[in-house]
DNA sequence: CTGAAAGCGCTTACAG
DNA sequence: CTGAAAGCGCTTACAG
């Protein structure tokens, strides 16, 4: 007979079934005897709270998405670890997911959430197929918020923000110059996404006021990407250092070049990005841009819940201050 | 006016609702052309199904909850990912969530799951007030799995599975010993809980046979205290090898070593614990107890489904074969 | 402080 | 192939 209703628990407890409902709303407005009752009611019957349908009639929902590209990369875990936190403070629940860099699984992910009625979407998107991911957010209404790459052009209705990556990439191109660097190269991201474009902004610019050469080795943002470019570049031996795509990359680097009996930060200065949390713990400790990841998921956790109370809808465009930290891998 | 119910849509294409409802569920008693004019109706108004309103109806809501003590480690990432992966393509939707080793907000959010109607639940639990948790799970009687880690006692209720730790400490311990370590430490793990207990049992069993003496270092799984762990040994200078926690704390401990000018696999000789993917790419790469924790993560998701679908409750114990991976990190 | 009634947006038999 | 009616489990005014 399936699991007890609210009119179960007002038949046991000889009351009325919207009192049973004022119990659950913890109403004032109900006697501590009544209550009492109530609450035995629902304890001896095993009643469990229906929430659609309580959600049916009272519209709001009180659930935020939050869809990841690739939860696997520790960089997006933590930002989805602080963007989950700061919401669940705020008194929303959140759904997370990871689309794993498949932009129609994305599709239907969103979809799914959108027909669970979420209040609102945080999400750093796949690369491909953008309307089928946004179309129907854009015709369901719901204040979404792209973070960290900008898919949709349509920062007017999904607005964007991400730390500052291209003065990320000057900052690590002119540290390494300003540490002797002769010949830098730029390894990892792949070609052609806006993430790879910006990140590389700044190195392109310091080479070129510096009068140097640029040097772009291409491909995933991986430890095993890293691995190679070490292998690429000790085979050829032109650099002698490297700004990073991210610090993936750096770390497959790192033991690329300890395979070879090299040491990075003595023999090759290397700047990581973003500054996982990995990044102070490996030999040497990476050089690397931090993004303030955690604090960068919080303020758009908060800047979400803005716009879903008030209705402030973001800039369309934020860009977060990145900064510069120095450890072993640059050298000396 | 709020968003566009089915009734809308009937009125707009000039049919009964009922009919729409047939749209939606794609039933073919409903002619072409009615189900062009309702799908070009749904188009114009915008219209956003709710699941909310249909599950009410219908019961069945394929939800599946995942609760996660630790999404950041990579180990508890790579489970959930393929976990997800195997749920989404059986048809049912999987909504996450980090507990972040809190066992007050793992009962907050198991409570929000099961009002939210989950079918089931695959939970690898944080270590406390178990009540709070599985208390709840049990009145409402939804399918639960511990996983990984045992910590309700009622597998009666909440079938446990993980791989056989106990054989995997064993395989590591006899491995050192079998490429001539002298003196073998065991590196990380909380004191006192199962899973450390568990993959020490097999490292003391097989040091009692060989008549060596152990040496306990606990603390917390992470790259932090493998650090520790090196410096401690290697100010002590009493071990020639250790058995790990897990490949966390056995990278710390290859960093912790290498900042001190040493280099694991000749120096000093390593097995972790899990294989998580940076285990192969490491430097050295990593010897290391291999659970399949991807394949086991597909093994669950198919025993809940089965649970759920046929009602064919999972054995209450099971522990599935792990394996040696032998890599650089544990010498010659 | 409590009860009777309507309604949230769907689905599900049941007629036709 | 399509429509009218009842009902899923709650909440929300409105009376009393």
């Amino acid at each position: 007979m399936g699991r007890p209703t609210i009119i179960d628990v007002a038949k046991a407890a000889g009351v009325s079934k919207s009192t049973v409902s004022l119990v659950l709303q913890n109403s004032p407005s109900v006697s501590d005897r009544t209550r009492e009752d109530v609450r035995r009611a629902m304890a001896e019957l095993g009643y469990v709270y229906n929430r659609a349908a309580a959600n049916l009639r009272s519209a709001q929902v009180g659930l935020v998405g939050l869809v990841i590209n690739d939860l696997k990369n520790p960089f997006f875990t933590e930002f989805a670890t602080a963007v989950q936190m700061a919401i669940s403070e705020a008194g929303y629940a959140t759904v997370v997911a990871n689309t794993d860099e498949d932009p129609s699984l994305q599709a239907r992910t969103v979809a799914a959430m959108i027909e669970h009625g979420v209040s609102g979407l945080i999400i750093s998107p796949a690369y491909g197929e953008e309307d089928e991911t946004f179309g129907p957010l854009e015709r369901a209404g719901i204040p979404a918020m792209q973070v960290l790459r900008r898919v949709s052009g349509r920062t007017d209705l999904f607005p964007f923000a991400s730390p500052d990556y291209a003065s990320g990439g000057r900052l690590a191109a002119q540290h390494l110059i300003d540490r002797g660097a002769r010949r830098i190269a730029f390894a990892g991201g792949i070609e052609g996404r806006a993430v790879t474009a910006e990140r590389m902004a700044g190195y392109l610019a310091v080479l070129a006021e510096n009068g140097m050469e640029p040097l772009v080795l291409h491909g995933r943002p991986t430890r095993a990407f890293g691995r190679e470019c070490a292998d690429r570049i000790a085979v050829a031996g032109e650099c002698d250092a490297a700004v990073c795509f991210n610090d993936l990359v750096a770390l497959g680097m790192v033991s690329g070049f300890a395979s070879r009996g090299g040491l990075v930060g003595r023999d090759f200065r290397l700047v990581g990005f973003d500054d996982i949390e990995e990044a102070a713990q490996s030999f040497p400790p990476l050089s690397t841009v931090q993004c303030g990841i955690s604090g960068f998921g919080q303020q758009m956790a908060q800047t979400l819940m803005g716009w879903l109370r008030d209705g402030t809808k973001p800039e369309a465009e934020t860009r977060t201050p990145v900064r510069l930290v120095v450890r072993g891998s640059s050298g000396e």
